[in-house]
DNA sequence: ATGGTAATGAC
RNA sequence: CUUGUCAUUACCAU
């Protein structure tokens, strides 16, 4: 007899575990209701989820930009009440699924983290010399709620959970006014979605288990070993025909077939073979970090905080540094330090800085003598005038253009009263009637208004073409208090559809 | 040991 | 006025 998820939303909707779901959420970004978080009232709460008279705020639907991507994440982010209730059932439910899931799976589970997943897949790939890269497309957003339901049906015994679940997942999202339903998918941004994005996925995972394959899983992100190219093909096959009974489908452009010798990312690691790396622009990202770290009024504070982002380091990146990148890495912290010293020079004596130096944590082990030779040379160096090396001087130079390019393409009106309009294919501002200044609008790709002005039809017209922004910004605030057009076209497309339904007689 | 904050980093 | 889960690290308090 299969063990069931027997408790009642009685026993895990009290306070204690209402102060607890309270401390574990964030307290910024309301939600549509404008609840802040200790404004939410359990008792009412509570009373409304027993008796089944609780309705979820409409989520708050968001667009933010996907780090180093061209694309766009959709955020749909609950009111408080909305999440405080769902945490708190939330790590009831996590308890009990997270003894159904596999092994292989990583995401969202206690006492599992990126790590162990990116070195269990390096320990199946000494075994394996094949291996299939892919995620799933657009994962959230393609869980089917029947399934999911039935899934969960199975499971929960008190019925009342299904009924709230189905209301969290069906609820629909509010942009400005406008109101999307939700007919697939969960939200990314409600606490729930992560256990049950996993609970979803687990049928995946069974089944690979089922036919004996090894594989290492993290959300939607999964790696499958196999002993040969053609043992990967039909793999690959038969797995694409499982997920359409589950109404998924693959990223066909991020799958791929890799032997030892082709390199894959996963996790955010360079794979090749069992060798781990990595990448060069994450390599960048780290220096970058560590260079900034320093950026304190303290010696100390400073000292603090890289120590602290190295002990951090040393949990998996040092570990994946290749020879090059170890050298180019001790180099950088050299010159880091040094110009760490540099600044702290004038303000304060040899003594102190040496006193400070001394806290001073090293990525990799450093033999007691060679460690007094090196913080002396620190010294040394920081004396001397600062010689940047050869990448930090054109990158420098590259800066400096591309600020000025910045300045050639942005439209800044900062004098009251013009008249910005279109004028033989040209932006024209004009005082009085009489031309003051000309822009080509092909150099042009966004303008900023920090005063009253006026702004003919063509020049919104020309620019919600072109994808040029129009930002307002408040004279005494300095914030945009409006913006015309994204150069993204995520939430245009939601606007044009608004558009058309303005056109219909029922509008 | 248990409680808190602030980073980063995977999705 | 940029969410969620998990993990790690550092710091502080008892």
């Amino acid at each position: 007899m299969m063990d069931l998820f027997s408790l009642e939303l009685e026993q895990f909707f009290t306070n204690d575990t209402f102060l607890n779901a309270t401390k574990r959420l964030k307290h910024v970004s309301l939600g549509l209701d404008g609840l802040k978080i200790d404004e939410v009232c359990f008792g009412k709460l509570k009373d409304e989820i027993l008796s089944q008279t609780y309705a979820p705020t409409p989520l708050k639907e968001l667009f933010i930009p996907k780090e180093n991507k061209n694309e766009l994440r959709h955020l749909g982010i609950p009111s408080f009440k909305d999440k405080i209730a769902q945490n708190m059932l939330a790590f009831e439910l996590n308890k009990y699924f997270d003894k159904l899931f596999s092994s292989s799976s990583y995401a969202y589970r206690q006492g599992k983290s990126y790590k162990n997943a990116v070195f269990r897949a390096r320990d199946f790939f000494r075994k394996y010399s094949h291996v299939i890269k892919t995620d799933i497309k657009d994962f959230f957003e393609s869980i089917n709620h029947e399934i999911l339901l039935e899934i969960l049906n199975v499971h929960i015994v008190d019925k009342r959970i299904i009924r709230l679940i189905t209301l969290w997942i069906k609820n629909g999202e509010f942009l400005r006014y406008s109101y999307f339903k939700h007919h697939k998918g969960v939200h990314q941004g409600d606490v729930l979605s992560p256990l049950l994005s996993n609970i979803y996925l687990n049928q995946m995972d069974k089944f690979l288990e089922q036919n004996g394959l090894d594989f290492v899983r993290y959300a939607d992100d999964f790696v499958i070993f196999t002993v040969s190219e053609q043992d990967a093909t039909n793999t690959l096959k038969m797995l694409k025909n499982f997920l359409l009974t589950i109404k998924l489908n693959l990223n066909q452009n991020k799958t791929a077939i890799h032997d030892k010798f082709s390199d894959f990312t996963f996790l955010g690691v360079n794979f090749k073979g069992d060798e781990l790396s990595i990448s060069d622009e994450k390599f960048r990202q780290t220096l970058a970090k560590l260079s900034s770290q320093i950026k304190q009024q303290e010696i100390n504070t400073a000292i603090t905080n890289l120590n602290a982002y190295i002990s951090h380091l040393k949990t998996i990146k040092l570990q994946l540094f290749s020879p090059e990148q170890k050298e180019n890495f001790n180099a950088h912290f050299n010159q880091t330090i040094t110009n760490l010293v540099r600044k702290f020079i004038k303000i304060l004596d040899k003594k102190a800085i040496a006193d400070a130096l001394l806290n001073l944590e090293f990525a990799y082990p450093v033999a007691n003598t060679l460690k007094k030779q090196l913080l002396l040379s620190y010294y040394k160096n920081a004396k001397l005038p600062r010689v940047k090396s050869i990448t930090a001087t054109l990158e420098a130079k590259k800066r400096e253009y591309l600020r000025n390019f910045a300045k050639d393409s942005v439209l800044h009106v900062t004098t009251p009263f013009l008249f910005l309009a279109i004028l033989q294919g040209k932006f024209v501002l004009k005082q009085n009637g009489k031309i003051t200044h000309k822009f080509p609008i092909s150099k042009i790709n966004q303008i900023i208004i920090n005063t009253q002005i006026s702004l003919s039809s063509a020049v919104i017209y020309e620019c919600s073409k072109r994808k040029i922004s129009i930002d307002f910004i408040d004279e005494k605030t300095n914030l945009s208090y409006a913006t015309l057009f994204t150069s993204n076209n995520a939430i245009p497309k939601n606007t044009t559809s608004q558009i058309s339904i303005l056109k219909t007689k029922k509008s």
